[in-house]
DNA sequence: GCCGTTTTCGGCCCGACTGTTTTCAGTCG
């Protein structure tokens, strides 16, 4: 195992000890520590474990290390085994109830012996955790709501992990000689942030061969009928085969990537089989899947030019193990370089986002210093250095002036006091977006995809004092948050607004948010100018020293 | 379970919020 699947079984055993021993809670979070130490080493763990070192490092001890041993020699650890055997399988998916923790969970297992959502529903109803210690009518009631909410979102996948499933799906069919071509259709093709099933064209003269084909490529594969095959994925994903002629592959993936909206905007869809030439016969210009939402996408006179990944040049919202992140300077910078990227601007958390590991000066420093060590390896990348600074609940931002006048950038966003009254939070970011410091702000809504609406606030009064402090508004990347939403991209437009597609990288894997942050940039129809980061790395260093010079001369 | 030291126990990150209490516990970020 390397120190990342290590790590994660630590984590894994510091769950399983909130719920065994919930009355030693330090327990569980020296597990977790010692998750943490691990990942934030340089070394290969079994170096580490050859030259004795191992537990000499912070975090990690005589138990923590033995775990540690057994798990980088023989893949398992039998104390986890162990504690694995001791709760049902599926105990952890009640974390998807809101409000309920290892805790409670703990408590509903010992004494109702509750180790599902079905468990957990049945116990509600029958009205029985009224009478558990710390439990209330008001508990129980939410309880049930949150089961719901889990249930709902059992049902919805985040964009990255359908589409992954779906190409695996079509890859496939690859195998399946009568099938001439195949293609992703539906919201995945459009790029919509959440989905609910996939969608796959196929193209064949062979229709019943195929359908008999797919009755072994997915589960309880169904004929729906002559043209549609469904089937479910992994037990858990709704699969839809659309069927048809070669001559009809363009037609028929225009009418099933959709939406219902803009497909019935756009009429009788005339036969092609390439899609293009349906849109050319139809005499109406291309639009591109991601723009394909609602009538009035079809009907704008020029096609614009969206954004590319290929056209973003570097990065900014880059963590490192020095706060949060899950790899060290050198790695993320490494990675970047590897990416092709000009350059990287890192951003670990401010020390108010203290759960988050946020960075004292000294830590600051300690990390400038590791950054200049790290430079002459990455040549010629460049690296700015940054903060993702908290936005205190008063507005000002965390640091100070002194401190934030020494970042080339400075990231604002929200971390705490989520649940203020829109006027409250609009004022409060108003006054963060008045700093002369502030670069960026960071994930407008804090949402968190199936699991957390994001706070209200007043878009417009946002966007109109962002465009008026040149402030740019991040569009985040991160799968789980995507955030700014798309769908407010053009309001802020028309308010002068500019963006950068940033990762929120905590680990070398995350830089991948770079793409789904393009995707979202391209449902909202924005082109390579309108994002900060398509410059260059002059361009850029240029535009944040010249706004530094701005900050300083006020 | 780890760590440091005023060495062998006591603290471990913390503040807001909510619902449960009647002074606090669990959850969240």
């Amino acid at each position: 195992m390397d120190k990342f699947e290590i790590a994660r079984a630590l984590d894994e055993i510091s769950r399983y000890l909130e719920l065994a021993e919930p009355s030693n809670k330090f327990k569980a979070l020296a597990y977790e520590r010692a998750a943490r130490a691990l990942r934030s080493q340089d070394r290969d763990v079994h170096d580490l474990i050859a030259s004795g070192e191992l537990t000499k490092t912070a975090g990690i001890g005589k138990a923590t290390g033995a775990v540690i041993e057994e798990l980088a020699r023989d893949g398992r650890s039998p104390y986890l085994d162990e504690l694995r055997a001791r709760f049902p399988p599926g105990i952890f998916e009640l974390l998807r109830v809101p409000n309920l923790g290892l805790k409670k969970i703990a408590i509903l297992h010992e004494t109702l012996g509750v180790g599902s959502l079905d468990d957990l529903e049945a116990a509600a109803r029958a009205n029985k955790l009224t009478t558990l210690k710390g439990f209330g009518a008001k508990t129980q009631e939410k309880i049930l709501e949150g089961i719901d909410k889990a249930r709902h979102r059992e049902s919805r996948f985040l964009l990255p992990i359908a589409l992954e499933a779906a190409e695996n799906v079509r890859e496939q069919l690859a195998s399946i000689d009568e099938i001439d071509d195949a293609e992703v259709s539906g919201s995945i093709r459009r790029r919509l942030e959440v989905v609910r099933n996939i969608n796959i064209v196929i193209a064949t003269k062979k229709r019943d061969a195929v359908i008999a084909a797919l009755l072994r490529v997915v589960e309880n594969a169904a004929k729906v009928d002559d043209d549609t095959v469904k089937g479910i994925l992994n037990g858990e994903m709704d699969v839809w085969f659309h069927l048809c002629a070669p001559a009809d592959f363009g037609s028929t993936l225009l009418r099933t990537t959709g939406s219902v909206e803009f497909v019935e905007a756009f009429g009788r869809i005339p036969k092609a089989q390439d899609e293009a030439d349906v849109f050319t016969r139809a005499k109406l210009p291309f639009v591109p899947p991601e723009r394909r939402e609602t009538a009035d996408d079809l009907r704008r006179k020029r096609a614009p030019k969206l954004v590319e990944l290929k056209h973003l040049r570097g990065t900014f919202h880059v963590h490192t193990t020095f706060s949060d992140g899950r790899n060290t300077v050198l790695e993320m910078l490494g990675a970047a370089n590897e990416r092709g990227l000009q350059y990287v601007g890192l951003s670990d958390h401010s020390p108010a986002a203290h759960y988050a590991g946020g960075l004292s000066e000294e830590r600051l420093r300690q990390q400038w210093r590791e950054i200049d060590k790290s430079l002459p390896e990455v040549a010629p990348l460049r690296v700015f250095r940054g903060t993702e600074a908290d936005i205190l609940p008063d507005g000002t931002i965390d640091y100070g002036e002194r401190v934030l006048a020494k970042f080339d950038f400075v990231i604002a966003s929200i971390h705490s006091r989520f649940q203020m009254s829109k006027d409250e939070m609009t004022e409060r970011i108003l006054l963060a977006l008045d700093d002369p410091h502030v670069t960026f702000l960071g994930h407008l809504t804090g949402r968190k995809l199936l699991s957390r609406d994001g706070y209200s606030v007043d878009f417009d009064r946002v966007f109109e004092k962002a465009g008026a402090r040149g402030v740019m508004i991040e569009i985040n990347g991160n799968p789980n948050r995507l955030d700014l939403d798309w769908r407010h991209v053009p309001r802020a437009l028309s308010f002068g607004v500019r963006f950068a597609i940033n990762p929120d990288a905590h680990s070398i894997r995350e830089y991948g948010a770079l793409m789904t942050g393009t995707w979202v940039a391209r449902k909202a129809g924005l082109g390579p100018k309108e994002i900060f980061n398509t410059r260059d790395a002059d361009e850029v260093a240029e535009f944040l020293a010249e706004r530094k010079r701005g900050a300083a001369g006020g």
